[in-house]
DNA sequence: TGCTACCGTTTTGGATCCAGTCCGACCCCC
DNA sequence: GGGGGTCGGACTGGATCCAAAACGGTAGCA
């Protein structure tokens, strides 16, 4: 039964995918208390492999976990909020340095590939899709730094904050933002500029993080 | 049965502490696959909590899964080895320029007791208690900057090495080496010195990497 | 002799069931 | 009327049982 493109080996992989995608869209609101028993029966799954992927999901900070109290979808306090964006400003310099030197054809087109997905979602206001492939343009250079851990490690810092990251597209002027931070950044990239890259992703976060520090406040 | 000082709350919780201990002792090698069903007996629980307790320590890197063929220790490559120290110089920088400012006397009298149990294991040449002791060490100047994230990271760069590290104190050289680093970083901690801090902690951590990567050749 | 298909064993993945803990409502007593 | 204790429901934690996948060995065949 091929009911989607890829359906993952295991239930414990599907449930994960499905409960990290319900968090970082918001679907599962912050600090929400997730019950076991509902979540695997809408899920069609018994709890065992839905707790299996809660303890990875912890592990990724998304979710929080007290003992004989279960899991809550984890919440970010402003002090959160910035610690992981000058976490990511560490992490993203290293990464953009190292990939410079080792950046070839293929992975620019990959860079540029993503960025055409950026500016049409852009236009179209096309939040969630935009969303992805932002990821994927950032990811594709944080990959040719051949660091796996690093990208890891950025990686989570990502989704601990994507349920409120999504936001920040839906204000038109942002998009357009991003838009242009891009591009320089993938001239200074293509220019082996890699500290003119850095301040463009520097920029590019410190315009993001202003503004979610902003909706945080409710 | 008060079986030992404080026996965790939950099963899970117990297992993940001596599996891990296991891990990072090396009673359990980098590459041996994990059986679980021999694993949980010996723990006598059921594979239920051990199974959570190995996908907690998937996230943390300490051992790989692939579906359906289980868990097994990780292994480090040299190149690993690398990224965890460049990464730890990175990320332990952050966190001592982070501290310096907010260091009170509490602790510095935790880092003290800490360092002096340090220099009498260095005297004694008793590992286990070294490594615990600088570990002990080093986190609180960490947990000092108020950056939980960031801890937790290092924190987990920290075990993904400790199966190896044990191996450094076992030179008595290298212990002395320790103890000299330790005692001139405080100095600087005292002085409120970040760069000179984060100078020493550089030194400390190329001098262990520099053992490591010979042991890692075996 | 080397390859392949098959089968039994081992091991992991998942479902169900039971036990223990937590929380809130109610009641008693002060 | 308010505070503390107790009971019951809800939910999590863990054990056992069953299903499915992977591995190893063997036999059959080219």
């Amino acid at each position: 039964m091929p009911e989607s493109a890829t359906r993952p080996p295991t239930a414990q992989q599907f449930v994960l995918a499905e409960v990290r995608r319900a968090i970082t869209s918001g679907e599962l609101r912050p600090g929400a208390p997730i019950r076991q028993e509902a979540l695997a029966e809408r899920l069609e799954v018994s709890r065992v492999p839905l707790r299996e992927a809660l303890k990875t999901l912890q592990g990724e900070g998304l979710v929080v976990y007290l003992a004989h109290r279960g899991y809550r979808v984890a919440e970010l306090s402003m002090a959160d909020l910035r610690e992981v964006y000058r976490l990511r400003e560490l992490l993203e310099a290293e990464a953009v340095r190292a990939a410079v030197p080792l950046l070839d054809e293929k992975t620019f087109a990959e860079l540029e590939a993503a960025q055409a997905v950026v500016e049409r979602a852009a236009e179209d206001g096309s939040i969630e899709e935009m969303a992805r492939a932002n990821r994927r343009f950032h990811f594709a250079l944080f990959e040719a730094a051949a660091m796996p851990r690093l990208v890891r490690i950025i990686g989570t810092l990502w989704d601990s904050t994507d349920a409120y990251r999504s936001l920040y597209y839906t204000g038109e002027e942002n998009r357009r933002h991003v838009v242009a931070e891009h591009r320089a950044a993938l001239a200074a990239l293509r220019a082996s500029d890699p500290e003119g890259a850095v301040r463009w992703f520097d920029r590019h976060r410190a315009a993001a993080v202003e503004v979610l520090a902003g909706q945080l406040e409710e």
